[in-house]
DNA sequence: TCTTAATCGAGACGGTACGTCTGGTCTTAGA
DNA sequence: TCTAAGACCAGACGTACCGTCTCGATTAAGA
């Protein structure tokens, strides 16, 4: 059975040209300037656009850059589902560190600066990137537990904020390298103690 | 014999009030506004002091805020050595999320954005702030350590970021509450992964 | 006796050399752009200005280009008094429509226009501009009525307003050309009637 | 024989409800927000129109305000023509002065505005209705020279122009009233010039 | 006591980006 | 092919702060 869900829409239909050129060049003057430097003004001359246009589909610079990394995130970095928690684990954090360490990471950086100064965006960052992520992280330990590779006590919760933690504390704070080495010591601390 | 070093400086001499008043108004502001919605402009105007004056003795609203944020966290959030470390550990969580949880986490949450976006002032936060207070967490477990608390073989520094990161990683992105639940949580599991 | 009859202002002083840019900067682009084509942006970056240098001192592009009008008005067409009406006019029609003909006349039109749009510059533009030149004129026609040039009958307001209307109708509404043969026909019909 | 001469247009034909809807927005409007105020969107909105189908009649606001303008000058606002000069030109002025202290005085004020503003409307305003309505006064003020109520060496043209200019200065610069008095005045001018 | 120099409050300066607004064009669905 | 709706590119608007600069006034130390 066909039904017309909505009618169309009046007027001049959203281009879909100028939301990826938008992104695009987003993406491009982030490279390049850093998310600090990053102006609506910039965007707009370089996707070749009215700001109007941009203001029209993103209320902030912030939600804008939010998609753009929203989009890619998820492409590059899945959770893995191998039947080893180990085995998972390594190449989670192997596709993370990689991402974190490019470009995206400038974003990610941005993000999380504009999130501590605007607690709207906070709520959609969280809403959007970093809860449903760190919901995998539990599915993926939940899994484990099922398995009995940690113990049946283990506290999923606070296990998962100690795992992200860490990736997130080097990245924003401490500023050591999110290399293979920190990952194993992560995975050796988590089956670590699991065996107990 | 003794030479005063350096003869005192011709000109007026720095103004105290003027110094104190700028830190006030800093603070004041920040509950006020908000890291993010502070100005120079602003502190300048309800200090009741000139730009310059300002610009004189600090380089940026980071460093300015940074220097608040310094002069009370050494205070009142100092590490204890009691002989025990889930003792040492659960009083120190004490101390530290009372403060995160009161006006300073606004300054710690904007200084913490600052540092994303500026890297220069990235490596002045973790020379200042980030790092000794990390190397004094280090002490604490490496003394748990030589009283037998943690295994010898314990990759002290990984630890110390899965320490640090859980409570920095709730602080700034994931929102859960800092309180004494989520403290007992992580000295289980430190312990817990010590005693296999 | 000397007195101080105003202390100082604190602050920095207003520079002289952005006031006379900025006005520069506006009759230059006026000749290149016309008045509807004149915004502070422009005149801003040809003068090497801030905006907020314009806008601290003119609330508006009209009141700006008033100034620029009136400084040179005064200079260029001051009202003669020869002792003969006759020459008196010849010799001020010469130098009015000099003027209108040259860049000013595209102020002129300019400023006009504006006047009809806004009521507030209106009355601005009648105290500065307007009336104190029309002011002028009666005084013309009333030493001449004195010498017995014109009739004691006269209506000098009237007169006064025939004569400016005339010129003024033929620079904004008809565009006919203001030259000698046209002066020499108002005065003719001026003197021609006082002859009566 | 008679033809059509041209074929009727394909397309939808155009609507004179949408024409009139038009013309009566902008008149609305007007009155509401002055000539300044009024925007081509504000009128496509109020007549529930879409802004291309103002845009595919007229190529301005002026061209559409002058159309507003002249549907109504020639009815409320003709030349009489009585026998006497002074008769037709205290008729004219009555009736002129009325017409521009109404609503239609803003309009006019508006187009004036206009035409100084840019030169390829001054022509159409020009051609459509100052001259033509100048071209009147000159035949009335040609009747009265055969009827010998003015010299025949009178310059008709410069007359014209002190005439209509002293009616247009009054009334976009001096704004002095436009009353009877002033009608009377001009007119004993004219006439008293005339007997000398 | 006088000079010198650095400080202070005040606020104008040249800039940059902001988010809003309007203009005139373009692109859809429907009449 | 016309209509209404509304998205599009473009760019000026007036505002807010930035960090620098120029004032006159103040405050010590050294001549």
């Amino acid at each position: 059975m066909i039904e017309k869900i909505k009618s169309a829409p009046r007027g001049r239909p959203r281009s879909a040209e100028a939301h990826q050129a938008i992104l695009q060049a987003t993406v491009d003057l982030l490279g390049e300037v850093g998310y600090g430097g990053l102006t609506i003004e910039a965007i707009a001359t370089r996707a070749g656009v009215g700001k109007k246009t941009i203001y029209r589909w993103w209320t902030s610079k912030a939600l804008l850059a939010l998609e753009a990394l929203t989009v890619t995130t998820e492409r590059e970095v899945p959770f893995p589902n191998s039947g080893s928690l180990r085995a998972d684990l390594l190449t989670y954090f192997e596709r993370s560190f990689h991402f974190m360490r490019g470009n995206q990471g400038l974003l990610l950086r941005g993000l999380v600066a504009e999130a501590q100064l605007d607690a709207d965006f906070m709520r959609e960052f969280q809403a959007t990137f970093i809860l449903p992520r760190r919901a995998e992280l539990v599915t993926v330990l939940a899994r484990a537990i099922e398995r009995g590779e940690l113990a049946r006590t283990t506290d999923v919760d606070s296990l998962a904020d100690m795992i992200y933690g860490a990736k997130w504390y080097r990245f924003l704070l401490r500023s050591a390298p999110l290399d293979d080495a920190f990952a194993e010591s992560i995975v050796n601390m988590v089956l670590g103690w699991g065996e107990a």
